[in-house]
DNA sequence: TATGAATGAGTTTTCATTCAT
DNA sequence: GATGAATGAAAACTCATTCAT
């Protein structure tokens, strides 16, 4: 490589960074192989970013800052829980597509050894979960629904189910079981609301 | 290490594989970390087992036919779904200590850039979806619900939240979120079956 | 940093790599330590002093200058040897200190396989050899004690000494072998004219 | 290399180390520069040692034990301080050759910023004081002499000197000047008893 | 069955040094 | 004068894997 601005190596790396995380895991994820992607000279892993976890993080941020604005336009249109699950459908499969999730989810697990890496993963958890309740809360809040499925916790069932079926989309080869999946919850959906009808007492 | 039969090494290194991959992460587990756990040759895992993967396979292998064992006698006591869940809580805290899970993620994870170890999870996962499906079955089989949520479905459902509930337990310190999981799981199991009540038609 | 004169990144870099070599030693010594150290750009190093070694025989050579005019005038007040042994404990302290020995003799250490940085250090040494004789000429010249030890050989061993003193310092936690060294020559040094009374001769 | 008994490599590595460390000082040797002398695979610097720094602890021990062994044999002739000046110039010629000081002190002055390499040198330079102690016990102890200068501090005095004559050794191309001291030493020590003669009372 | 030795390619990281700006 | 970017070599060290014993 020639003489760049260090801004446009950075994006390069950033870049390769997400794509080897995506294609090889995060154990084949090196300074090397990522220098490599990127048609750049290894040690920049090191002068740009202080080493490959950072770099990791890096793009970790700005793949997380691209679909949190995406998101949010997307989902600032759903009005019900039905058009939520829609729009959840159509962000899972822009998120197989782009491996977004997987990025997240490889470093979770990579940061199982790493408490270092741990921490700061858990710290870019957060905006996430918030960003969920408070479109729960937006949708639902209020209701009686909500009462039996605090935003809080559905935020938490969300985030934990997004990270399942990305582990569980790589064991499936078609995709035919995922999108099953999301079909199950588009039926659940408009019922919901049901939930909240007074239970006849037990008997006995 | 002083003479062992063969069958004794190899327990020795399924243990220390199970070990080594929920504390140090698929990336941190190679011939010699595990080698080390087990006090053996390093040479005897690829004498052995052929490699790191076959491995590891072994150890998911005996760690799931445990578990397989132990689950089958606690949900056959599980008459409704609110039982079930339960016993699925009680799981989720045995699994949590047992690592049983982890084994499991960490093997998906690195599976993604590994054709040959990903095939060989896929066998792994069909049981267990087989499990679910027919402890759903015997449970809701039949019902109205069963219509709504058919068993093979909710055991996608199952298996992807319990994959999830792994990756989400390693950034929830306190475990405090994921036990919430749970406490929703079961107050909304008893009113699952209020969601096949007829839907009012929709004006409009 | 904000723009300086050159003189005082110049100085800044001195100051730096005489510190870093004094706590790192010559192997932890590198352009970017000493530029870290400096809160300078690394790049400086070389700009202003074409490498590493230049830059460390500068700073030698400062250390050297600073402290030969101090001891020049310490020394001066010395009459006798007595009083001598007294200021060169004085100055062995004060040297431990400021870590002006250990630069020197970590220098020395390394010029070991650099011949181009060995020829550097020769030529620094000559002065203090000089310094010595000078100061040994000028308190015992033309004693018998001189005609015993003469002042070029005992600036020799004053020379040995110090350098050994300083690497045996390294050894020798809590000082008290080192300040024993210096006792035993305050106790010695009065006595060293003893050495010239005529020996008795033998019998063979 | 093909497949060679342990030991041997071993031997290969501790000569290798002894002299890369002697021709190219602390910062010239590494695993590389060892294993290329030693005509090894530089991983089995880390099979055999665990590292650089144990393995050339282990080069200073054989040498030490080496040097040992054949001084204690010398210096076990010596009866009077004249005699052991004599033997202490052969050491000196001899270990100039071997370059078996030169081993000790580069790692000395290596282990400035090195904590863990302190410890074990400070370890290794203990036996040699005492060795020096006993010596100068036997030679001179109960003398008069020993009441000025107890053999403890005497051989505080000699390692010392040892150190620095090993570093000035390198500054002194022709080695006449080092040659000049033990010169210097041979004249002193027949004279060394007068030391204890009564001094005049000061006037004064 | 088991072991210790060996290897070459891999890892992260730092190095001195250059150069366009 | 000063800087940030870049580079290729080298550092320490680990890897999976093979093989003679």
């Amino acid at each position: 490589m020639t003489k760049q601005t260090g801004a446009e190596t950075r994006e390069r790396l950033i870049d390769a960074a997400a794509r080897t995380l995506c294609s090889e895991g995060y154990a084949g994820t090196s300074a090397r192989t990522i220098a490599r992607a990127a048609e750049v000279n290894s040690a920049l892993v090191f002068y740009h970013f202080g080493g490959v976890d950072p770099l990791l993080l890096a793009a970790l941020d700005r793949s997380s800052e691209q679909r949190m604005a995406a998101y949010q336009v997307a989902v600032d249109r759903a009005r019900t829980l039905e058009e939520l699950v829609e729009v959840a459908t159509d962000i899972y499969r822009a998120d197989l597509e782009g491996g977004h999730i997987t990025l997240f989810s490889e470093l979770v697990g990579a940061s199982i050894a790493r408490p270092e890496l741990r921490e700061e993963i858990v710290k870019r958890a957060e905006p996430w979960i918030d960003f969920i309740e408070q479109t729960l809360d937006r949708v639902i809040g209020g209701s009686p629904l909500a009462k039996l499925l605090p935003p809080r916790d559905l935020a938490y069932a969300s985030i934990t189910f997004y990270l399942g079926v990305n582990l569980f989309t790589h064991l499936d080869a078609d995709r035919s079981r995922t999108e099953a999946l999301f079909a199950l919850a588009e039926r659940v959906a408009p019922r919901a609301k049901l939930l909240t009808v007074r239970l006849p007492r037990r008997r006995g």
